[in-house]
DNA sequence: GAAAAACGCTTACAATGTAAACAAATCTCC
DNA sequence: GGAGATTTGTTTACATTGTAAGCGTTTTTC
């Protein structure tokens, strides 16, 4: 009896409305940035009345928070399948890169202290295991209590405050992305010598 | 007619207004962070009008940018006189911690792109170039167009890193200052290996 | 001292986040 | 199949925010 066709894809018709306010809050995070998103904004370009959200959110910080945990699942997606040729730091940055306000949005103040968005958590805890994976050789070596995870956080620091200051524009590259990921690589290298470059997947 | 009092040592009675202002939203930025500052909350905090503040800045954002260009100036004095027994880089990264709502209104988004606040953009162009020295080894390596900076950008974006992810919380630390400035020490030394030490200061 | 500028204030308004109460739709269980 | 309960989206309301306009008062300038 609902109008539940898949017309389009810009408007999935009937899909659930929470997907559609984190589609919609993630546009508009790019579009317009983080200060000018707002919920009400958010809720007219899904269509609905500007408190429709709130069934679906306890508030405008619970919708971010689910649109930084997409943003953390697709990153470590990303860093996964990086490309070959490119190595997984150059994929960071470039995912950064990518989705400027998104990423500002993930590593932003607005979510601590941790434990408030436990999804949230688990996701971006998720994205940081591949820092630990790179780093360390064995992954589960942060699992150790007593390993140190100081060479994680160095390459995630690395590849963190590079995305950063480029998103920023203190860091001016290359608008060719072949030259821009060559400029990445070069910076990078300059950090994190011993990079495992992963040309082949297997 | 006017209150004028100067009572103690919060209010500094007739300074100017300006300045005032400054220190006030300096200090509920790191009381209340960066969402809750509000521009009437500073006028209150300093005793006028909610509109007075209009008087010394065009708008919010101008005062934001005064008080980050302040964060740039403090910045760049620190590295300059960084601690005997202290690396510029853990000099950098415990201001960072020391000030970490003024640390990430300085790198925030908002007063990009670069041009809007000409005085900010200087003062951290400033904070800037003690990356490019320490990188570099020698300053003007930046000043001639095709010498490389990115060595100096490798610095500053691993700094600037590992402060954004400990201020964030995604990188927990030790309380104990000494104990955190070897943490911090040990994360650097992996990712910008040859690290000048800066034991004297002649 | 008068003209002009600078300063801080009051008032006003549109936009925002969110609470409260309501109506329609859907589900539950008999 | 239907009565009650739950879910979902809506309308209304309100306090708070950033900022515009205009006003008197103080300070500066000559």
């Amino acid at each position: 009896m609902s109008i539940n066709q898949s017309d389009s894809e810009s408007t999935p018709a009937r899909a659930d409305l929470r997907a559609r306010l984190i589609r919609a809050a993630r546009a508009l995070l790019e579009t317009q940035g983080r200060e000018e998103l707002t919920l009400r904004g958010v809720a007219r370009a899904v269509g609905v009345s500007h408190m429709a959200p709130y069934r679906r959110f306890k508030d405008k910080d619970d919708l971010l928070a689910a649109v930084a945990e997409e943003g953390f699942k697709e990153l470590a997606q990303r860093l996964d399948t990086a490309s070959e040729g490119e190595t997984t730091g150059v994929a960071y940055v470039a995912f950064a890169l990518d989705n400027p306000a998104l990423y500002r949005l993930m590593f932003g103040a607005q979510f601590t202290p941790a434990g408030r968005f436990p999804a949230l958590d688990a996701a971006s805890a998720q994205a940081f295991a591949f820092c630990a994976d790179i780093a360390g050789g064995d992954a589960n070596e942060l699992a150790q209590e007593n390993a140190s995870p100081y060479a994680a956080w160095a390459l995630w620091a690395s590849v963190h405050g590079l995305a950063s200051l480029i998103i920023d524009g203190r860091i001016p590259l290359s608008t060719d992305p072949a030259r821009r990921d060559a400029e990445i690589s070069e910076i990078l290298g300059r950090t994190i010598d011993p990079y495992p470059a992963r040309n082949a997947k297997s």
